[in-house]
DNA sequence: TGTACATCAGTGAACGCGCGTTCACTGATGTAC
DNA sequence: TGTACATCAGTGAACGCGCGTTCACTGATGTAC
């Protein structure tokens, strides 16, 4: 034997972070195999004993997002247990449209720094961006269902708001006008989820 | 004299609309500057007698949507003759959340097509991006100031959920999902618009 | 405990390719006479 | 009307560079004895 698989996931893991920060920030095309390799400490080679192309990486960095910062979201949103409440919709939503989440650009959500890159490119990728929505989605009709007639399709339109929002606010280079978009997004979601069908 | 200005111009313009329609469905990276010269009828080394850069290009292509199809649409939804009533919103909101506007990978607006690429663009590019939000919020918010308590706010939501709605359509794999999006957020829209204030 | 060995994660050079930009040149055009 | 000329839009080769992927090799590791 040589190492033990441990030490393969190990470094499997490392370089899957390096490439979820990297492709967040720069986006798919401007990163390269040896940026993401270098930030992980590695060189070019290697790569291809981990994954069979740049393509599967991306597609594993986006829904790798899930199990990492997503996951923190979703136990402080209080989704612990099984025990998800009205409330739970609000905490979501006032973190994903909050102006911490808008300045983090390394741990930003993916749907919100990738969608045009993730649009264009194969349906393994298109698959990892539809899990995060899903997941979203999920949460807020769980939340909702109690207390909305509609829940599934105020849960829609709760992840329209939060998405569009911050992906507006992401991209207008007018910081004033952003914050605007993001907090009229935001108290709009808030009044949908309070309000209830 | 060589050729006559018009003669330039109309060059120019055909460079631009080749790069609007290239763009929309590849992005910036993946479109080279060869490429938008030959859907123009061109060879390469013409380009630089028209712009400084493939970035200024970019910001002007994305810009033109306002003054090709974007104009259409607002002369569609009656924005003529300063002749803006609470109907104008409704019409451009069931045109942008539209089947069609979703289909079009050609025409649809650079908004919900590029919002990665232009994030990450220089500020020329996004304040084209921006360009194209404020005329969209201004449309709302002049349509729904007769009837809307705080038209402005309204108006940014409004544009979150368009451009949201569709920006999550267009990357969903499962088509059927995709629809349901469109339509959650077009019938929020269509509240929210319907409803005032 | 110590040594020989098989494995395979990781290395770094190489392949083939396309890119944005520059530049010397060409040739269609409008003007001057 | 006809001709010589200056202009500059458009051409296509070249420059320097970086990319995704492949591949022969290395050397750290865990196991067998």
């Amino acid at each position: 034997m040589s190492y033990s698989p441990e030490h393969k996931a190990r470094t499997r893991a490392r370089i899957i972070e390096a490439a979820r920060v990297l492709f967040n920030r720069h986006g798919f095309e401007s990163i390269s195999i040896e940026m993401i390799m270098a930030e992980a400490d590695l060189t070019r080679g290697g790569f291809y004993n981990h994954f069979r192309s740049k393509e599967e990486l991306f597609a594993v960095a986006v829904e790798s997002f899930l199990t990492g910062r997503g996951a923190t979201w979703r136990a402080e949103a209080g989704v612990d247990s099984g025990n998800i409440t009205p409330h739970t919709a609000g905490a979501m939503i006032a973190g994903y449209l909050s102006p911490e989440h808008l300045a983090d650009l390394d741990g930003q959500c993916p749907m919100i720094a990738l969608p045009s890159d993730v649009s264009r490119r194969s349906p393994d990728v298109q698959l990892a961006y539809q899990t995060l929505l899903t997941a979203m989605v999920d949460l807020f009709e769980t939340s909702l269902e109690n207390s909305a007639e509609d829940a599934r399709r105020q849960a829609l339109v709760l992840a329209a708001l939060c998405v569009g929002g911050m992906v507006l606010a992401r991209t207008l280079p007018d910081s004033a006008l952003a914050e605007d978009v993001r907090c009229a997004a935001h108290d709009a979601a808030q009044e949908i989820a309070g309000a209830g069908g």
